[in-house]
DNA sequence: GGCAGTTCTGAATCTCTTA
DNA sequence: CTAAGAGATTCAGAACTGC
């Protein structure tokens, strides 16, 4: 089996290319594939000037048969290098995305969400005979129905402002001084996608010094992004003109040096402390009362680190649930103490004294270092 | 051939009873088939609720082969009933898009947008797992790539105040009043769709006295609004509690009588908040009269966010303009509605409905996109 | 009645580690 | 492999409760 080299473009077909890599070798493929526009003749805006459409002879194809079994084998061959907890993005059109949608799930990826790329200037539908094209369709999944995958939702979060992150993202076209040019002043590639698209992506599925595929490099934003972030990237381009313009443009990108700069940390990666080392350590007598936060429910802790109520025992997970009636609980966050702040006596979640000895840990270098980024189911 | 019996519920299998219709007969169908979801064991949110999933018989198949195979089925027979002018939407999600899609691509349908709903109320991913699932995918399309087909462009341009109707739609979901309650306060229907969606199809792609026909009705949302919009309709559903239901509901319903309330023959500009979206989201019914603070003069609602009165047809503003013989009107402040208040009965602005629309659309937070920032989608 | 706080719910493929 | 236990996890809006 051949070694994965990475940072670097391969030219040829992406097909052949990938079947020449080593296999469970790659966390994320980003694919932007032909997408198989099927354009009448030139299209003329209301002032006569021609709109600069996709004609080129890699979106051409004969019918959706060939279409199909093109996008078959790329999709077969990005299965076979992929992790087993890697994951799969591919974006597209209503021309295509749906062949492509049903062909991935028809090879046993799992679909986790489709996401839709809401452009804010979208080129308007000129003839008025449609609603205007202001989206693109992006699908993202796993090896399987029961594959782990990363999924940086803290990341995700923060990124909009606190709320959860949608499937529906607003960003604007790849325009501006972002849009390679020739010297003549020509697109370099018809379709680039803009960084911020890649750079949301990369940053929620990828951790830093992960292997980030595109088959499809083109003009080379995904290996521009993965760079910059702390990634390794493999590129697939068949033209030799795409792959020197991608080339100087990878070239210019410095890498943000500071991997904490491109993480954000689950809470589901921090060290697990038993209850029993916060009893243990002094940070909470044996005897002492905890309640939930309305002051519903108490319990006494015992020196064992498990608590005793009224009518139950058991951790304080267990005995959270059991007052409650209900199926599960968080112990940490539910459970509460006493504790003289200023003048007046606040119950605060014993969630406090885990981060403490988390801290202390970390200080004493004992504990194990945070994985960065969660692995999920 | 059997001739057309429109404005009534059949009661059966969707294929069988699409094959005893007469062929080309029928203008739009919209089609909400069963999703395919795949539903694991249950869901609780953080507080220990349970999440009330879609497990019903109807959205039940062994695999991905049968779920085709029914697909299959009802678009084929969807595709004998259509007009060769006809057009079809269907709406799904990820599960069974692609699978919908790349089958009707198959059965010769041309594909002409694919439209996002977008929920501006979506359920959150409880686990924080993956992206907030917070889109359905609608698919519209012809009869085959030549095929001619009713888009009534000027209105869905008025209805987005005078810019080209996007591919992309916020809309809330189906709650509230709206929703379909049993006596017991149950969901009548697991997946109802919000009336506003059904608004903005049905004024797109038909036109007055065409038929409608939904070969899943379900609690009967397009019979409702098409019967409004003053179209006819046929619905298929086989369920008779769904049948019982969504006859009642459509009892009730008042057709729009005059059809100039529901067509949109001219041109016009454009001021920044969209009055569509407030006749859209059922703010203001079409017909809605409304008049000047001194009741001087009046004009009629009409569905596609425009108003008509004895002598004017246009914009808020334009008609506001025009009966007052001025050069310029803030339609916004100028026109006026009759509201129930306390004891009296008040003239009160529109703006009134612009200013709740606003804090609705800020509270949907959007961030940098026109949407949040004025161009209401 | 009015206001504030609480509860409920929506097409959802919704955990991970250790024994 | 399964089973058990730890413990992580939510946004908008309507409906309801209580003062």
């Amino acid at each position: 089996m051949p070694s994965l080299k990475t940072d670097c473009i391969y030219q040829g077909a992406c097909a052949e290319i990938l079947d020449r890599l080593p296999e469970k070798s790659v966390d994320v493929v980003f694919a932007d594939p032909p997408y198989n526009l099927q354009l009448g003749g030139e299209l003329l805006r209301p002032n006569n000037s021609r709109v600069d459409g996709v004609d080129d002879a890699w979106d051409r194809f004969r019918d959706f048969a060939e279409y199909d079994a093109f996008t078959e084998a790329w999709l077969r061959a990005c299965h076979r290098v992929l992790k087993d907890t890697g994951t799969l993005w591919v974006i597209g059109s209503y021309h295509n995305i749906f062949r492509v949608g049903a062909r991935l799930q028809d090879l046993g990826f799992w679909v986790l969400n489709d996401v839709i790329w809401r452009k804010t200037n979208p080129m308007p539908n000129f003839r008025g005979t449609r609603f205007t094209n202001a989206h693109e369709t992006l699908v993202w999944c796993s090896k399987g129905p029961d594959a782990r995958y990363t999924f940086n939702y803290e990341a995700m979060k923060a990124l909009n402002d606190g709320l959860q992150m949608r499937s529906d993202w607003s960003l604007p076209l790849c325009t501006g001084p972002e849009r390679l040019k020739t010297e003549t002043g020509e697109k370099v590639h018809p379709t680039q996608k803009p960084e911020a698209l890649l750079h949301r992506i990369i940053l929620a599925s990828s951790n830093p010094g992960d292997v980030i595929l595109d088959p499809f490099l083109g003009s080379g934003t995904t290996a521009a992004v993965a760079k910059r972030l702390g990634r390794r990237w493999i590129g697939i381009e068949q033209d030799p003109d795409y792959i020197a313009a991608a080339r100087a443009r990878i070239a210019a990108v410095t890498p943000v040096d500071d991997p904490t700069l491109v993480t954000t940390p689950r809470k589901r990666s921090e060290p697990r402390i038993p209850f029993g080392t916060v009893v243990e350590r002094g940070l909470l007598p044996p005897g002492t009362v905890l309640s939930d936060a309305a002051g519903r429910w108490s319990a006494r802790v015992r020196a064992d680190g498990t608590l005793i109520s009224a009518d139950h025992r058991g951790s304080i997970h267990q005995v959270g649930a059991a007052v409650q009636g209900a199926p599960a609980c968080n112990g940490w966050t539910f459970w509460h103490m006493r504790t003289q702040d200023t003048d007046a006596e606040r119950l605060v979640p014993i969630d406090l004294l885990r981060q403490r000895l988390r801290a202390e840990m970390a200080a004493e270098g004992t504990g194990t270092t945070p994985e960065s980024g969660g692995a999920l189911q």
